[in-house]
DNA sequence: CGCGCGTTTGACATGACTCAAATGCTGTGG
DNA sequence: CCACAGCATTTGAGTCATGTCAAACGCGCG
């Protein structure tokens, strides 16, 4: 097995399964910085990247308004950046899977915009940002990546600009089902069958949405055989029948 | 005068005060692509950059899902970018003015990912993204300026989600005036008095919201002496109480 | 086994949407 | 210059979805 967990973390067996040292073995190769990249250029960029260690549940990895010098990449588990108003009220701006970068948004304003917490055990690698600045000077198609990762999740918070925007619970929710089942898609998981790894709360939080309407919402999407939730892992059912909720 | 309309544009000034050819005398320099870049290096850029013409209310820039050529900065004006889903219901992602790159997202993509709209008479610069990709190989400082003007619209559009996920209409308004605001005051305008160039409609689309309950809220922000609103030109009284109804 | 937290379910209040209509503003043509 | 058409904005009345409060339930962890 690629894991001695009692439960299988969903996202522990593609980074366990090479066990990578070097991003040229990493599962996430495709999804990342090397894309594109000579293997002269890709031992330069391996050579800043610090693999960092395991991040337990609810570890911070960084906090907002600290000074920026690291970008990260997820490698395996799950991240949450948050943003707390004075009234010290939390709300979650993203959540973040494996091959998916923190910090981006804090390159222009040089100080980290959110605090960025584990939501379950994660690992991840560390970009020190000068470094990767200096080396961008020689490979113009590393910075070229880098932008287009930037771009990548300005296109992706558009989206969810949309869905937050929508006035409807209904559509809320299974927009972000959907969501979620394409990033799953895209890491090679199933579009249909995931588990949550982070708690309805959360999920709650980061749609807007009282965790008491989550909560009916997930009741009536199963009573009405668009989904089957048990605990943590979901199953959409009916994908058409979600997509058109989507549209209000 | 800085200008012959009737009413004054609110952001004609700027550009037409030295009516620029060149980034070198352009008032948005600062905000825009030139900073940190050598002589050599501007005349470059300058040479690539096409200054369009006039665009006239509610003409269409570029389309969804068109193939991605080139990047836009606002000289002058506003634009706005909108998607569109199934049931043909428009969603304005968001509004640019001037010195604001409109586009960014779309280099992930290749294709823009939403429509964009001039709200009034406007004027834009367009930057071919092959010519623009060709000079950064050479200007590592110019791939850097566009890597951090991706930043910034990512921490935008932060700001824009935790916004958008407040259930509280007035905490949505008074948030979304001091954004405009502070973006205003970046700009060299007042913080305090300006004009809202977009309709009352798309101001309520943006955020959320329905017609209706926009215009009662501007009537109950004036009635409790927050703002002062006739037509398009709003001031904001009391900058300070705005602030504590954004955080609910 | 029992505690605590995450989740579910119920009852109720309320804020925002919908529908409807009046009013105001802008641009156009006579 | 005025009259009018069309659109934007405002205001009102009523409904409904979602938030809030409260309590029960169940699962995981110590």
């Amino acid at each position: 097995m690629a894991t001695n967990h009692k439960v299988v973390q969903l996202f522990d067996a593609p980074a366990q399964r090479h066990d990578p040292v070097a991003c040229d073995n990493c599962s996430l190769h495709s999804l990342c910085l090397p894309l594109g990249l000579s293997n002269h250029d890709l031992t330069q960029l391996d050579q800043i990247i610090d693999r960092k260690e395991r991040y337990q549940r609810n570890e911070v990895l960084f906090r907002a308004n600290t000074p920026f010098t690291t970008l990260f990449v997820v490698r395996s588990g799950t991240f949450k950046t948050t943003v707390t108003d004075s009234n010290g009220h939390e709300q979650i701006t993203g959540f973040y899977f494996p091959g998916e970068f923190i910090g981006l948004d804090a390159i222009y304003t040089e100080s980290y915009q959110a605090t960025a917490t584990s939501v379950e055990t994660s690992t991840l690698c560390a970009l020190p940002f000068d470094r990767l600045q200096n080396l961008g000077a020689d490979i113009p198609q590393l910075q070229v990546n880098i932008l287009r990762r930037s771009s990548k999740e300005l296109s992706n918070d558009k989206s969810l600009m949309v869905l937050l925007s929508k006035n409807n619970a209904d559509a809320k929710l299974a927009t972000y089902l959907l969501s979620l089942s394409a990033r799953f898609q895209e890491r090679g998981f199933s579009a249909t069958k995931f588990r949550l790894s982070m708690p309805r709360k959360d999920i709650a939080n980061h749609l807007g949405l009282a965790v008491e309407t989550m909560s009916r919402l997930f009741s009536r999407f199963q009573k009405e055989k668009l989904i089957t939730v048990a605990g943590k892992s979901i199953t959409l059912l009916d994908l058409p029948k979600l997509q058109t909720l989507c549209d209000h």
